[in-house]
DNA sequence: TCTGGGGTCCTAGGACCC
DNA sequence: TCTGGGGTCCTAGGACCC
């Protein structure tokens, strides 16, 4: 989608149309950075992540809007409906992006004509624009999306890559930041071309397997599927806040703290999963920023629990500099109904830890068979413990 | 009154195991 | 009179993306 955050609210409220408007935090709280402005106020300089004083300095009558995540999230929904009314082959990347494997429609469009469908689709009824790539593959797809902007819409065949994709700069390219295309620059590599006609050796030197995946991709290679599941399988749920003002009183921390993990807690329920890992995130006045973070024996999911974890990490590394900064991050996510089975597990093992090992050895065998036995056998000096029931669990994962 | 908040993936060292 | 080689897991940091 097309600055999208700005588009809703120009479709939301169409008397913003033509006027150059941004969306951005309260600069009251420090958070006035500009998220996304339209293509008036871009017209005038303003960029996402400029503070919000220096916008105003380059656009005076620019209207600034504080993001409506809501209502943000309510028309990415119907946007997707409308991607899945085509194929159900969708994989959605974040609110406003995503791919679509339209190679087994089997309709009477071309590819590009369902293009067309979809752009006049979002513009007519939801009244937001979009820029649609078509190519073989989710790399040119993606940088032909990027060609055209607003409400273009690109082709970018394997055949093109030499009139289209080599001549762009390097530091255009998907997958390449500031840091990578310094890198590379530094190698005399200064388009996307110089880059696919590189030795890979080179490269795989200079990035490691990032490097070899960027040369196959300027390459117009890249096997990465279209996976409409791959939303669901997600890695972390975090909160982080950056606070009103630096700060060293822990009547300001501890509810920051509080309130960072019970919206954590919040979205777990939601996801229904729980966690192994808890990590927190410290970044003091002077923007260092510290990251520190513990494996758990045990699954946790309750707000207090993620409380006291957070708490105890944060007291354990805080220096007692002043802070901008708080997070608090859960990692390692099972979902609940996956542990189900595991569950029942952990009430037996507490039985099992009250009576003599070979008590516990006995009703595991009966319970599983010999051959877990056999295995199990190999910690037989070691009581049972927090290891024992690890190895147990991961052999009954894998049953 | 400079620099938000949500993520993923990769690297590298160290502890530990066989 | 000196230390192999195969692996996993944990932790912290960094690059990148939207």
């Amino acid at each position: 989608m097309n600055s999208f955050y700005a588009s809703v609210e120009m479709a939301y409220q169409p008397d913003l149309k033509g006027k150059p408007v941004a969306i951005a935090g309260d600069p009251e709280k420090r958070k006035g950075i500009v998220v996304t402005s339209n293509y008036e106020a871009r017209a005038y300089g303003v960029k996402t992540t400029m503070p919000l004083w220096q916008a105003y300095e380059k656009c005076p009558q620019l209207i600034a809007l504080k993001p409506n995540f809501p209502r943000y999230r309510e028309a990415s929904k119907q946007i997707f409906s409308v991607l899945e009314s085509v194929t159900p082959y969708v994989q959605p990347i974040s609110i406003d992006e995503g791919y679509m494997d339209v190679t087994g429609y089997d309709g009477e469009l071309t590819a590009l004509q369902l293009a067309e469908w979809i752009q006049e689709k979002l513009t007519s009824e939801l009244d937001l624009p979009c820029s649609i790539g078509i190519g073989p593959n989710k790399f040119l797809a993606k940088m032909a999306s990027d060609m055209k902007k607003p409400l273009g819409i690109t082709v970018l065949r394997k055949r093109e890559l030499q009139d289209k994709l080599w001549p762009m700069p390097i530091e255009e390219m998907y997958g390449i930041g500031h840091k990578t295309a310094e890198k590379l620059k530094q190698l005399d590599m200064a388009t996307i071309g110089d880059l696919a006609h590189k030795n890979v050796l080179t490269i795989k030197n200079l990035l490691g397997v990032n490097g070899e995946r960027l040369h196959m991709r300027a390459n117009g290679i890249d096997e990465r599927e279209v996976d409409p599941e791959a939303i669901h399988d997600f890695k972390s749920i975090g909160n982080s806040q950056t606070l009103p003002y630096d700060t060293t009183e822990l009547t300001d921390i501890h509810p920051l703290i509080k309130q960072l993990s019970s919206r954590v807690a919040e979205r777990m329920k939601v996801k229904q999963v729980v966690a192994e890992n808890i990590q927190i995130m410290i970044r003091y006045h002077d923007h260092k920023t510290i990251t520190r973070s513990r494996a758990l024996r045990d699954y946790v999911e309750s707000e207090a629990d993620i409380e006291r974890l957070a708490l105890d990490l944060f007291h354990a590394h805080w220096t007692e500099e002043p802070l901008r900064l708080l997070g608090v991050t859960v990692q390692h996510l099972t979902h609940k109904e996956e542990i189900g089975k595991q569950l029942d597990l952990f009430t037996y093992e507490q039985e099992a830890e009250k009576e003599p090992l070979y008590k516990a050895i006995e009703q595991i065998e009966d319970k599983f068979g010999k051959d877990t036995f056999v295995k199990l056998n190999h910690q037989e000096e070691t009581p049972v413990s927090t290891s024992f029931q690890k190895d147990f669990l991961s052999e009954r994962k894998k049953k």
